[in-house]
DNA sequence: AATAACTGGTTTGTGATATAAACTATTAAT
DNA sequence: ATTAATAGTTTATATCACAAACCAGTTATT
C-alpha cells in the first residue's frame, strides 16, 4: 500500500497513545499489576480501567481479578499472543512507513516547483 | 520523561492517523491541492476537510481557497514552519521512544519471573 | 434556453471515544 | 465507631472521526 494511505489506516485500537503505551509496556513483561501499569503509563485509574476493558474486548490482553491472601484485591494483566503480535507489528509498520517516506521525501526535496500542479505530480 | 509516559502523552493533534498522514505528506512538498491530498491519503472529502480545519486552527497548516482562471475553485494547503517542526518532532519522538524501549526490553526478556511482584520491580 | 450532470469542496448528524469525577466495597488505623 | 486509605469501576461529559447530505458554480446535453 502507499505509505500515506497506510498511515491514514493505522489500527486505532493499537495506535491510540494510552493503549500503545499499555501494550508496549505489557509486551516487555510477562505479567503486570494494575497499579504498576498505572505508575508506568501515568494514566488515571479510571482511564486505565476503561482502556484495559477495550483491549480485553479486542482479545489483546487478559485481565485477572483475584485476591492476595484472600483479602487484598489485585488485578493483573497479561498481553495475549495476539496482542503481542499486534503491537510488534504496529511498531514495525510505523518504522517501515517512516523509512519509506524518508526515502521518498529525499527524492523530492531538491525538486523545483514551477507551479503547484507539477509539485503534485512529483510526489504521487 | 519515562518512555511509557511519553508514549501515553503523545500529541493527539499530530498522532491521529489521518492527520499524521496529512502532515507527513505536506512536509514532503511545498504545496498540495485538496484533491491531490485526498488521493494520497485515501480519505473522504468530508473527512479530509474537517481534519484540515482542525490542523489550520492549530496553526499547523495554511489553507488557501482561490479560483483557477477565475473559474475553477481550488484549495491549496501548505504546512507551516510550526507544523513542519511538529511532525518532524513527532516522528523523532516515536523513533526515540521505540529505541529506548527496545533497549530496555532486551534487558528484561531473559529474566525469570518468580512471582508477579518481582516482575514489576524489574521493569520500573 | 433549460436542464442534467459533474466539480470541488463544506456542513451536519451521529455513533464512538477518551477522560476524570464520582462512586463502591473492603481493609486498616484511631 | 469513625475516619481514612486501597483498588479499582461506573458514570457523565465533552470531544472526535467519519460519511452522508448538501451547496454553489461549471460544463455538457437536448
Amino acid at each position: 500500500m502507499l505509505p500515506y494511505k497506510e498511515l491514514a489506516n493505522l489500527d486505532k485500537i493499537v495506535h491510540e497513545p494510552a493503549r500503545l503505551s499499555i501494550l508496549t509496556a505489557l509486551s516487555a513483561c510477562t505479567l503486570a499489576e494494575f497499579l504498576f501499569l498505572q505508575e508506568l503509563t501515568g494514566l488515571t485509574k479510571g482511564n486505565l480501567s476503561s482502556h484495559l476493558s477495550k483491549l480485553e474486548k479486542a482479545n489483546l490482553i487478559v485481565i485477572d481479578k483475584h485476591f492476595v491472601r484472600k483479602k487484598i484485591p489485585q488485578t493483573t494483566i497479561r498481553i495475549t499472543s495476539e496482542g503481542k503480535a499486534a503491537v510488534d507489528q504496529h511498531w514495525k509498520q510505523l518504522l517501515s512507513i517512516h523509512q519509506s517516506i524518508r526515502h521518498h521525501g529525499a527524492n523530492n526535496e531538491n525538486r523545483s516547483a514551477p507551479n503547484p500542479l507539477s509539485i503534485n505530480q512529483a510526489l504521487t
